[in-house]
DNA sequence: GTTGCCGGCTTACATAGGTTAAGGTGCGGC
DNA sequence: GCCGCACCTTAACCTATGTAAGCCGGCAAC
């Protein structure tokens, strides 16, 4: 159950078998759940802070016209809500797939990195990561044309559900639809619709059924002008 | 020297007098800078963090061709480059005014955080407000038109610089170029030219000569549809 | 005081992307 | 085996925003 928090903290270098055990007595509860379903809702202050088990997520944010934004993807490993630590949640957590989430106390957190400054700091660096990946985002689609910018986010998926094991020979399982994708892009749905006809006319993907698939990788990071650095996949921490 | 490191961690809450004198004894050099020196180049992996104490600076990143996307803009206070605590910086920054930064050695700083877990969070919880700006940031330009984007930025703009004591009766020094403007709000000149003017039309603000002065403060956040509680201006740790 | 440059402003024109609306397709429910 | 629904696709048209080019005013350098 701990599996993938564990990997997830020693991507930055292993753990002392002191820091794990402490990581695995956390007291931590496991929940599944099903595909739309809301995770966190905006404006909760929860109580504990979930790590994706199995499944995937997105972050948005929601206007009052019915405007939405999505702001990042998540796969398993991921913390989606360590923010929630220090402060309400200003958007949304909604389940893509069904999964499954585990629930780690805020309290049994905070004393966990008190006792074990180390760990404290891994949890800090995932935060940090995410917030690259915010940047990255900011550019994309402030500064990237509809085709570049999609591609990007497709390269960006693909590299981290791979991260989590989760891609075959270029398959993923990535149920979105071209509506999640529009506002995920800050497109219409309709230039979706074109733009994601240009990529497959182009032979680079294609994506059916909530299967991705890359047919031109190279290809692909070419179109999206992608530079996997942002994601920080091999910086260790200090 | 340590006043505005002091208050910054404060807004979380006073700290206890050991606490205000570990921050105190880390061993800070403060550094005067120009208006555009580059701070921090993407790249670097600094040695210290950097604390705003005087001036302003932005965050950003320019592409192979030329396009720059500005991330964010900074006000005395501000922790610029706490992330390179853990990872090589992904972007740079430059100075937008003349001013001051306080340089404070990475391995102090993580001396105290070890010692002082509270100081930790409170660090931690600075770079989780700026994530939350990020995140603001991709729903304004995937999102809202020019016009709503350009107001909605100097409505944050305004309101930091406030809480960092600069704004006198909706004035500031704020000494951005169109093209700045431009590459915050993923926008042409030409188009953030336009937009300006029609801002000026409706006499919500003027900025000429590196002042902004906000006319029609209530107009204005109208006009941005914006709502500061992304800010996180009140919250305190846990 | 001329020169050069930067930033602001304008105009004319081009186009990426938005809007609206309607038809098609697959699939689960009954 | 039909219905309804969610999603994808297409088409026609529109407009917000981009591009290219040039001018103007101020100010710093010499």
């Amino acid at each position: 159950m701990f599996r993938r928090l564990i990997e997830s903290l020693e991507v930055l270098g292993p753990l002392t078998s002191g820091e794990r055990e402490a990581v695995e007595s956390l007291g931590a509860v496991s929940r599944p759940f099903a595909p739309g379903a809301e995770l966190v809702a905006e404006g909760d202050a929860p109580a504990h802070c979930r790590l994706l088990l199995e499944g995937q997520a997105f972050r948005h944010r929601t206007l009052a016209d019915g405007r939405r934004q999505i702001m990042s993807f998540h796969t398993p490993g991921d913390m989606i809500d360590l923010e929630g630590l220090f402060l309400p949640m200003d958007h949304g957590l909604t389940a893509l797939t069904a999964g499954e989430v585990l629930h780690l106390p805020h309290a049994r957190l905070l004393d966990l990195m008190d006792s074990h400054p180390r760990v404290g700091r891994r949890f800090w660096t995932m935060t940090l990561k995410d917030a690259a990946i915010f940047r990255e985002w900011i550019l994309n689609i402030g500064r990237r044309t509809a085709y570049v910018r999609i591609a990007h986010l497709f390269c960006e998926v693909v590299v981290r559900l791979q991260r989590a094991g989760l891609v075959d020979n270029g398959r993923c399982a990535f149920p979105i639809t071209q509506q999640h994708l529009s506002d995920a892009t800050g497109l219409s749905a309709v230039h979706t619709n074109r733009t994601l006809q240009a990529l497959r006319g182009e032979g680079l993907l294609s994506l059916r059924g909530g299967e991705l698939v890359v047919l031109d990788w190279p290809g692909l990071q070419a179109a999206g002008e992608f530079d996997s650095s942002y994601l920080h996949l091999r910086e260790s921490a200090a």
